[in-house]
Parts: C-alpha cells; structure tokens; sequence
DNA sequence: CGGCACCTTGAGTATCCTCAAGAGAGGTGG
DNA sequence: CCACCTCTCTTGAGGATACTCAAGGTGCCG
C-alpha cells in the first residue's frame, strides 16, 4: 500500500459507527484512514493482509492489460467491504474516486476461526462480490451499448439510494472502463438517454432518472 | 432439478476416489450421479441445496437474457466443484457438455460449522469461483477476438492437463457463449490461428497447440 | 450410404471505436 | 467579481471489428 503521503490520516481507536450490525455487516475493528481522491489505496500484486470498509466516498477496483487497457472490476460505495482474497496478494489495485474514509482491519484478525459470526460475514461478503461479478460477466459477455448503460444506471441508482436523483461518484472514463465500452459511446448513449427522455443531465455527475420503468426494460 | 428423467442413475455409497486429498479439495461424501450430454443439472432460480463435483466429463453454467442470448459464466472440469451460492437459489443453469459423472453433497452437511476443514475447502472453492470470474470479466470487457480465443486456448490447456493436444468438451456455440463472440467469429479466427501455424485443428473438437509461447503472448 | 448436426466460409452491414475538434464546468488568481 | 485556464465531457466524421444472413462443407451416426 502507498499510503504513507501526506493526505493519509489514520486515526486509532474507536470506530466510528458505520451502520447498525447488519446481517451481512462486518463490524470492522480497526483503524479509520482517509484517502484523498485518486490516491491508490493498494496495488495488484500487494500483501493482502487487510480488509476495507467504506465509510464515505467511494473506490474503484480495476486491473490493467500490458497495453495500458484498464477493466475496472467494480465500485464500491458505503457499506460494502473490499480487499478479501483467496490468495496471499491483491488482484487488482484499489483507488479512491473521490476523497474516502475507510475502515480498515487485519485480515488475520476476521480469518481467526474461533469468530463464526465474523467468518460468517467474512463469507457472505466474498459470495456478494461473486454475484456481482457474475452479473458484470454477462453484462460484457452479451450486452449492447444502451443496455450496458441502463443496466449501470438502474443498478446505481439502487445502490446509492437517492431514488431516481443519481450524484455519481465516477467519470466518464470510470464508467466506460466498467461496462466496457470507450467514453465517447457513453457519453452519446447518455445524450441519447437524454433525448428519449429517459433522463435527465444536470451537470456531468448528476443523474436525474425519469423513467425508471422503461430504463428497467432497456437492461435486457 | 430435473434429474429425474430415464437417464439418471443415482448410485448410493460409496462415492468412488476422485483425487488424492489436495488442499483445497472437496472430498464430498454424497451420492455419485451419472448425467447424459445436454441435460440440466440444475436451473436458474432452482434452491440450492446441493454442492456438485465433476467426478468425468464437464458441464457449462450459464445464464439467459430475455430475448435468449446465453452467457456461459464458465466450465467445470474434472476435480471442479460447483454450485455453492450465497442465498437459497441457483443463479445459473448448468448443463452437461458431455455424458458426466458427478459427486453430490447436500449443502447442509458441508455448511457445517463444527468443520472447519471442510468450510475452508469450500471457501478456497469459492473463491477460486471469484477469481476466474473476474479474469473472465476482464476478458468481455476489454480484449479482442483474437485475444478472447487465445486466452481460452490457454486456459483450456492448463485444466484439461493434456500437454499441447488439447481434447475440447464443448462446441463452437459453446465456445461463443463464454468469450461472448458469435459462432462465425470463432470459427474465422481459429482458422486464422491454423493459418499462421499457432494451432492445428484435426476434427473440430481437437486442437494441437503449435505454438504456446506466440499464443500465450496473443492474450495481451 | 444417407441424413443430420455442426462447422466453415462469404458478402454485406451495423455497432462501436478512433481521431479530432469544440463546448462546458469548476477552480484559481488577478 | 470577472477572466482565464484546465480538465472533462460532448459532438462529428470516418473507419475497423465483429455481427447478420446465407450457403456450402465436413464429420458422425444410424
């Protein structure tokens, strides 16, 4: 991990409360840490030994081809816990999208098999992120331009919980590299979107869903 | 499951050796079943309440948009486990490529946690799950044909554990589904590879890999 | 030997990409 | 407070890759 710069802070004890103990939450004890935007957090082929939980902000998790290609592999936003690996590295490197405030706990520490509730959670998180890469399998695999874009949209939109009033947290760019596409044929699909009165765009980062029922249908 | 069609034979104990206990092996104390070339193992939405070994054979495990486009999530191979999920249902159709023998264990006896060696087993399963699934994300979404069908090549030689000479279970079509090109493209392009000698095709099933190095380097 | 399923090959086309330029938004400094 | 600068996004024109539709081969099985 890079994060011995200046605009990383790591506070000790106690942890600010996330969320309330959820089911499938991981009540991650551990340091909090900020991270300014763009700043990697860890690096494909770094020591896994910590788990992450995002508290505020959002990150992005992507792996680059020899040629400079970059698959971003998926965003995570608050609440959703990245870093878990099979292996003894990260397979893919972490950046922050926008300034970041993270939970941060030993691997080691969740791993220990005496703790089944935590395991547990430990699990039901590692499963979610198969689930959610499965999905993104079949988005690439089998999807066109607009229905990659809905289904992006539409699945935002449920995971930021601002209703149909998106803040996206991404660029362009960000979004391209995610559903596999160049930033000029999302940026086209989106005016598209814009003509046939999907949505609205307020500003480049702000996503304003108008019709929600026929955006659904659109995702195939 | 529809697995009670004519050609399914249930066999009671005792399962037969699969592999020597390896690491992450599963070592499923189930029934052994016999599935023919085509048929449903199980179904998408389907509770999942079972754990599969591919014992001889391989399977595919796909899902269907609407409108019936098919992406093939992945192959299972022999010593493969499949069908571990996080909620009570499938999320795929998986279907024998070939006439398959599976190892069978009810999900609960592996959940089990009083045994931690077995939960470890199919956490490690799980996770090796995770990670070819994102490898196979970042192939959809960023690499071209011929990359798409070397990679595939690649892997292909490495699990079926033949050397260069490469028997493949699946057809064309599969072939298509899972890097998510059309049939005609595959074709095209593993006659371009025979043209410039990296392959060899003797019957469209067989594939003598002529050249790895220069392959492996085509998968960028 | 014939039939059928699968694979290959060809021609034309659509979708998305590349390259290039212009517009908008946000931030900084005068 | 306005002007400017930069970064990002949008738009356009042209081109490449992979798709569609169609026909012809090949191999496998009865």
């Amino acid at each position: 991990m890079q994060m011995s710069t200046n605009q990383v802070q790591r506070r000790p004890y106690p942890v600010p409360p996330t969320s309330p103990t959820e089911p499938d939450d991981i009540r991650l004890i551990g340091i909090t840490m900020s991270v300014s935007r763009d700043q990697e957090i860890f690096g494909e082929g770094e020591p896994a030994d910590q788990v992450f939980k995002v508290v505020k902000g959002a990150v992005r998790s992507f792996r680059l081809l020899s040629d400079g290609r970059r698959q971003i592999c998926d965003f995570y936003l608050p609440g959703d816990v990245f870093g878990i690996e099979l292996g003894a590295d990260h397979r893919t490197t972490v950046e922050a999208l926008t300034d970041t405030v993270l939970v941060v706990a030993r691997r080691s520490t969740l791993g220990d098999e005496d703790d089944a509730g935590a395991n547990r959670r430990l699990w039901r998180q590692a499963m979610k992120a198969l689930q959610r890469s499965q999905d993104h399998a079949v988005t690439l695999g089998r999807r066109s331009a607009s229905e990659r874009l809905a289904n992006f949209l539409v699945d935002m939109a449920a995971r930021l919980g601002g209703g149909e009033a998106l803040e996206l947290p991404m660029s362009r760019q960000d979004i391209a590299d995610y559903i596999g596409l160049t930033i000029e044929t999302v940026s086209r699909t989106l005016t598209q979107f814009q003509i046939l009165g999907l949505i609205r765009l307020a500003g480049c980062r702000s996503v304003q869903i108008q019709k929600p029922r026929t955006l659904a249908e659109l995702c195939a």
